[in-house]
DNA sequence: TATTGTTATACTCTATAACTATA
DNA sequence: TATAGTTATAGAGTATAACAATA
């Protein structure tokens, strides 16, 4: 039975050219996405995850326990991130006033601001290879994106 | 200057609400591929990075020296990643017959074939986000692709 | 002299397990 | 007793600097 799952996989996957072009294609983007994103943060002397976090926080502040799980990661790994953001002034932690075991993770005005510039810092990649469509070819790939990613 | 620089880049980006969602429709595709890949690799008992070079020496075996400009990190480091890939039997080190300070890293038999195996894994990434596409769309977001990247 | 790979070192991220203070 | 956050620990990836062997 395993043998015929495998046979399957095999047959959708290896024998259709322009699907593993497409896989391919999109492996190139996630690299390139991921080089913009970490240059971008270390232009501010940031690691990636720290970049993550920050990001998250300047949309909402949020307890420790949910930034794991937005990073999908253990909250133990989440104290060390927060206390080096923490220990820079880019994020403080608050306490809950519903539930005193809770600590709300919350941006400082400078976190704020450099979240701000990361982000500024992200549009490089929609200048760089995003700048190669057209209006109506974005609109294209938006739509073809959003039905892949709405199931 | 700066401040027109900076003024410019705000234009360019936060104005345009189409390339703003493009950017993050891109981003949730870049974190669904990642964790196809770390699923993927651990499945393996094998990090993102080891399965990385795997699959890099899978294609054609190379010095030590090209798998860091492959993975753009320094040389140091691709010393433990082999390390461990070939303390498991994986990967193994020749010398180069035409320069002696050169080794060659490349899959064993048992790294071939799980560099294929892994490779069959990522196809779980073409089945699911990808499978929501008719084939025609799947041309259309190859032949997108293919622009963004080929500048 | 320059280059290849390695070692040594230090930092960050990661998971696991045990702990504390609350609930 | 269960949960939130932390600490301790160990393994892995990373950059930097210094080193041996070879070119």
């Amino acid at each position: 039975m395993g043998t015929l799952v495998h046979m399957a996989r095999s047959r959708t996957s290896c024998t259709d050219p322009l699907t593993l072009e497409v896989v391919e294609l999109i492996g190139s983007v996630v690299n390139r996405y991921h080089d913009e994103y970490e240059r971008a943060a270390s232009r501010h002397a940031l690691t990636g995850a720290q970049a993550r976090v920050l990001g998250l926080l300047s949309l909402e502040p949020m307890p420790m326990r949910r930034i794991a799980q937005k990073l999908k990661c253990e909250p133990s790994n989440v104290t060390g991130i927060v206390d080096r953001l923490e220990s820079r002034g880019l994020v403080e932690r608050r306490p809950d006033p519903a539930d005193r075991r809770v600590k709300l993770a919350a941006p400082t005005e400078e976190g704020a601001r450099t979240a701000r510039e990361l982000r500024d810092g992200l549009d490089d990649f929609a200048r760089e290879p995003l700048g190669a469509l057209s209006r109506d070819e974005r609109v294209s790939l938006r739509d073809l994106l959003r039905l892949m990613l709405e199931q």
